[in-house]
DNA sequence: TGATCTTTGCAATTGAGTTGCATTACAAAT
DNA sequence: ATTTGTAATGCAACTCAATTGCAAAGATCA
């Protein structure tokens, strides 16, 4: 039986590979940024918002993607890499907000230091956000 | 002319010291936490939630509270330090956002990496969150 | 085929965030 | 002290992202 890489992907994260949620990771797969709601609503127009939404926590829970809350307030998807579990500080990376186009990008490269909390606190998971200007905005 | 020490904070800060604004000011540096908009209101039932919005945007705008966004997706401010400028590297600071209890704690002791960024990213600004269980809630 | 479970679409709701405008409070000038 | 102008506050309404309930469509398996 053939099987395209991206339902390899969804069906080792334990995703049901249906046609939609196939076009959803295409597109961000294609894309390689960080997207939102709203982003993919103006890509499927075709699509209910609501099916979009779904999809996105689909994903999220599944550990396919990792979700962003930059200083925008919505909150924006991107595709974890292939054997990303989410969790600080390992697969935490750094991201980074343009003020001006308000584009999020991702920073893989860019790790997290394994901070030594205060006693007690139990981290599981990072948002660390860079706000500035990108290349395209900066004069 | 006498002057209380949160009058003359807000007065560095070029705010008018109105008699809400010193309740707020007080209310938050009082309470050392990291607070949202429904917090004020919560406190404040009889200040119209208008009022309440402004007035964090004010104390933000002039550089007074700095604005955390952490996974609830909710905004929330926090006092600045004394002598804070709320920029990138040496301002910015981790905070901790507990998924138990949904509160966010700031760690002013915690800095941030002076990171490498990529070519033409130009930072200004950062939101560092750490997510978890905080004492509390760690059984 | 029939029964069942999952996915998708539609409609409606929630709640944070925001804005316009009228009113009130404050401060400066006379 | 009174007037006058500016800033702050309150009220009402609106926007928009996020979310939920329910019905219809589609997939899966006996």
């Amino acid at each position: 039986m053939k099987m395209t890489i991206h339902e390899k992907r969804l069906q080792s994260r334990d995703i049901q590979p249906t046609a939609m949620r196939m076009r959803i990771l295409l597109f961000m797969a294609e894309t390689k940024s960080v997207i939102s709601l709203s982003d993919l609503e103006e890509k499927f127009t075709h699509a209910d918002r609501t099916t979009l939404y779904r999809t996105l926590k689909t994903f999220l829970e599944h550990g396919l993607v990792h979700q962003i809350n930059d200083a925008s307030g919505i909150t924006k998807y991107a595709l974890c890499s292939e054997n990303c579990t989410c969790s600080y500080p390992d697969d935490v990376h750094v991201h980074f907000y343009c003020l001006s186009c308000e584009q999020t990008f991702c920073f893989p490269h860019l790790g997290i230091p394994n901070y030594d909390l205060p006693e007690n606190f139990t981290p599981s998971n990072g948002n660390f956000v860079i706000t500035g200007s990108c290349p395209s905005c900066s004069s």
